[in-house]
DNA sequence: CAGCATCCATGACGATACTG
DNA sequence: CAGTATCGTCATGGATGCTG
């Protein structure tokens, strides 16, 4: 394990060995530079529940703006998460899907996603009750 | 369950209800917007290895700017996930605490954390031969 | 030691217009 | 249909200096 990078297996005890680094080339930190952004997860979610085309994807979505769309399927396709195929048809048929290592990370966030669900709730209490003093 | 809200617990079938909103108030977007940025998470597992003063966290976290381990830990603390304790030594003692709450998030975070150790380098040579093409 | 205030650079994002 | 190009706006975050 190199310097910087981390794992939180067990708890407490054991450190990780993160020297005090805590560097930039932390892989966490390189993930959340990625999906920490506005749209990526939320395209990762759709597409891990079918394949899609571009304007249904921009038609799931509501509020993102053709360019971020764009922009952001082609971030992931380049992170190898998702995967774009053509069809020569006139017009053009543009189809993403998630690959394998996509659907890994998408499991991987299934907890996170869940937590959301289940105790943001409990943070906008935290949040109004400190707002309000 | 509103509307914009989603769990994805099972898989394709059942797709748990979203409607098409996908809205902004979705809970997951609403968690990203506030983890997503550059110092949260290192925070949030510094502090779930234990107890930390202001210093200590700036020198574990290298790189990271008074100003924005200031704001970030008021933040954090906004929303309920660590609490701040003065002792009114000379000078002043401020601790950090991470709260039952943000432990559970931590908890929600593992899985995505070490996807991140482990699979990064694989996202990484995705980008490489995205790249060289 | 802990932390706020200020200034500034950068980049994320949205709106709009145009192309194969 | 599926994009690219351009422009403007705003938030994020770094550097610096000051305070109790």
């Amino acid at each position: 394990m190199q310097d910087g990078t981390f794992t939180l297996q067990g708890h407490p005890e054991v450190p990780t060995r993160h020297g005090d680094v805590f560097a930039a080339d932390c892989p966490t930190r390189q993930l959340l530079d990625r999906i920490g952004d506005k749209w990526s997860v939320l395209i990762l979610i759709l597409l891990g529940e079918g394949n899609l085309r571009h304007n249904a994807l921009k038609r799931r979505i509501q509020g993102i703006s053709q360019k971020m769309l764009s922009q952001t399927l082609r971030s992931l396709e380049r992170d190898g998460l998702v995967t774009r195929h053509v069809r020569p048809t006139v017009p053009v048929e543009v189809e993403y899907r998630i690959t394998p290592l996509g659907h890994g990370l998408l499991n991987a966030l299934r907890l996170m996603i869940d937590w959301a669900g289940a105790k943001m709730p409990e943070v906008a209490a935290a949040q109004a009750a400190y707002d309000r003093r």
